[in-house]
DNA sequence: CATGAATGAGTTTTCATTCAT
DNA sequence: CATGAATGAAAACTCATTCAT
């Protein structure tokens, strides 16, 4: 286990020793402890660190945070996009094609995701739901669920104007969001510590995962494994 | 989708201690210690709460391991499968469509993952890659390469016997095998804290799994996404 | 016996702040500093909420006192009754019984120590005698040794006038004393927090001690215990 | 405020770097707990020099007490006497004057309060009634309340018997505990910092007490203040 | 004068690791 | 082999003190 990068260098720092910015603090406080957070997770995690990352004392962060848990809430809250209206107002847009808007959707999401600060998000949450359930639960009810909203509508139109054919909506609806998730989590994860650099380009990713979810929903004209006995109960 | 099944409560485990065989006991051993490094991550997790969960006691965990970090390594290549060759021999299996050949590959992993045991570790490398680097790739050389490999063999037959359209095969590669990960990092973080059961169920998710991608590989008749510039690099 | 008066509610405060004479600061701040130290005791008191319950801010202590200790040691002083002349003339009055000058010098300390500020010293001094020798020793030189001269004036002369028998006089001096220091200290600690209020009434209490110390000093016709064997080396 | 007297001796100490004696430890750890509390106060006792003064590491008080506040509670619960029955036994004797009996309950409380661990516990519950005020109504119920009524009782039986004269009991039995309660905090307080040693006597001290208790107590030829009016409502 | 954001030394607390039994 | 009491380094947290405003 590594030591941690050090922090932004002193001698760069011209301010005084300290600095009355209240209004400020919080938000340079929450990007360092994103960054400490995701490196080491929550446990792993060293106060001190994140204090040195930001420029402060530790004893700065408990003028902002009760305690480290505290913080920890408030760095995830602060980075999960809180609101996702733009999605919803996509899937009511009029005049365009199912196909255009889900491409819009996916597109819209891979590029939030593609912002460094948020993209760190859904490892975080994957990692400590078993530690901060209530924070599982409101990245489910803020996030998820609304992205799942508007994503379903659009499968709904597609469905009703032939664009679509009909799949079991909510597994399908898993399966199209799978690959950007698993690719913001292998970039905050395993992908930085290859020897040889990736081959998976990734806007050439995104382009295969529209093709490829277009043509999967693409009506059939044959029964798609003729014979085929599906077994979901 | 149930929830995890919960720890083993060491007040039920029953067997006289003299029973124990003392080769059993490194199994019993990394089991436990799977069950709290996936619950609470590396830093998180107490040698205490593994020596309890398998029934010893502390000191004993270093009869068998030098120190948290052999442990933790030991418990993830343990639980990691080590050969993938059964899928490496599947990809040359002779006499079958590559649409079946992928199927059953699809269908292999996601049994696999299905173990409650086997399906924590895809968390727990995402979660403790930077922390363990070294585990990082030896999942990515033992486990992503050789699966990637039996799939890309597969793929390619396809494509030779025009089953398949040609794609970005990497990418592909990716898209296709997401859902899968995320299906297991998802039941050992967020799942089981949902006040409400999850509406996605198991088989179905993998049966439309495989009909998206059998149907998203399937030869267009027309141009996927006619008069669309595609921007890769 | 009433509860001890609650702290003044600082949002009760509403003089405005450029109301306050430099000059009534110090006072305000040993009063709050008394209330806190005499709740916490000197470690546990801390210097924000005396601050806060003077309606200052923690700087403006500083501009008041070099640190904490130097606080505390004023606020003991401030708060010691600094002359105790008042009782050694009273012990030189002419033309009273000694039994009255007692009885007066007793009614006097009592209403001294009736005095919430001034009643809550003891306590302190007993509870931090340790951390604060010097003071131990200031309080046992300014206010006891005074105390205990007109005090020991007042026997004498009683003892010279055959109003009161002879008794050990530095033990009986305590003797008389303790009633007083006791029920300034009770007061103070464990009082407030019963349950049920005491059936111990002041003034009575008050009453009842000058009629017992009376009783105590008049010569005796006879022996107080017979052929009872006194063993003082 | 000086350092604290270092621990004991460790070249003294012949026992290996460290043995199990987890019944024997507790008492050690609550001897120790015992001093340093008493000198320093709770918020002032560092766990470090009570871990010192009892021979072992900080960690070890861990293993015995969830943290300081239990400590704290487990060294007065250790150390108060939790039974009196002697005394409420000594009340019901048949066949010996009250004033005897008074005398040796006096006594025997008295002999108590000389056991140097013992007697420290008084002075601690005034000083930290207000941080743990669920101690103070610990002590008054479990030593002041029962020694009251043994108390009680025996003035009662006096007086029936016309041995002592009726006295405004409650307020009577806290100015004869008084001296008792204040000798013992002296003691922990102020008189191990005079410079001079004390006048006082300790067993001198004692038999005036005594002494005078019984001349308040005995039957008055006369009314104690004749003209005298007494104030209680 | 007064403020209160910021500091960092000092304490409490945790827990991986050791080792006598 | 196994134990678990004991350790002590490391991390969380507190708060007296400073000082730019």
């Amino acid at each position: 286990m590594s030591a941690l990068p050090s922090p932004p260098d002193p001698a760069a720092r011209t301010e005084p020793r300290w600095q009355r910015r209240k209004d400020a603090r919080p938000a340079e406080l929450l990007t360092a402890a994103l960054e400490v957070f995701t490196e080491r997770g929550f446990a792993g995690a060293r106060l001190e660190d994140i204090a040195a990352r930001a420029g402060v004392s530790k004893g700065t962060l408990y003028l902002y945070y009760a305690n480290k848990e505290e913080l920890f809430k408030a760095t995830v809250r602060e980075h999960v996009v809180p609101s996702l209206t733009a999605a919803e107002d996509l899937a009511r847009t009029e005049g365009v094609s199912a196909s255009q808007l889900l491409e819009w959707l996916l597109r819209g999401w891979f590029e939030r995701l593609g912002d460094a600060k948020v993209s760190a998000i859904p490892k975080l949450i994957i990692s400590e739901a078993r530690n901060f359930p209530e924070l599982a639960r409101f990245y489910d009810t803020e996030v998820v669920s609304r992205f799942r909203k508007a994503h379903r509508m659009i499968l709904e139109r597609g469905v009703a104007t032939g664009e679509f054919r009909a799949l079991p909506i909510e597994e399908a609806m898993m399966i199209m969001a799978a690959p950007m998730m698993l690719m913001s989590m292998w970039r905050h994860s395993i992908l930085p510590h290859l020897e040889q650099p990736s081959v998976i380009n990734p806007a050439r990713f995104l382009d295969t995962q529209i093709d490829m979810v277009l043509a999967a929903l693409r009506p059939q004209p044959l029964p798609p494994i003729p014979g085929k006995k599906v077994n979901h109960p």
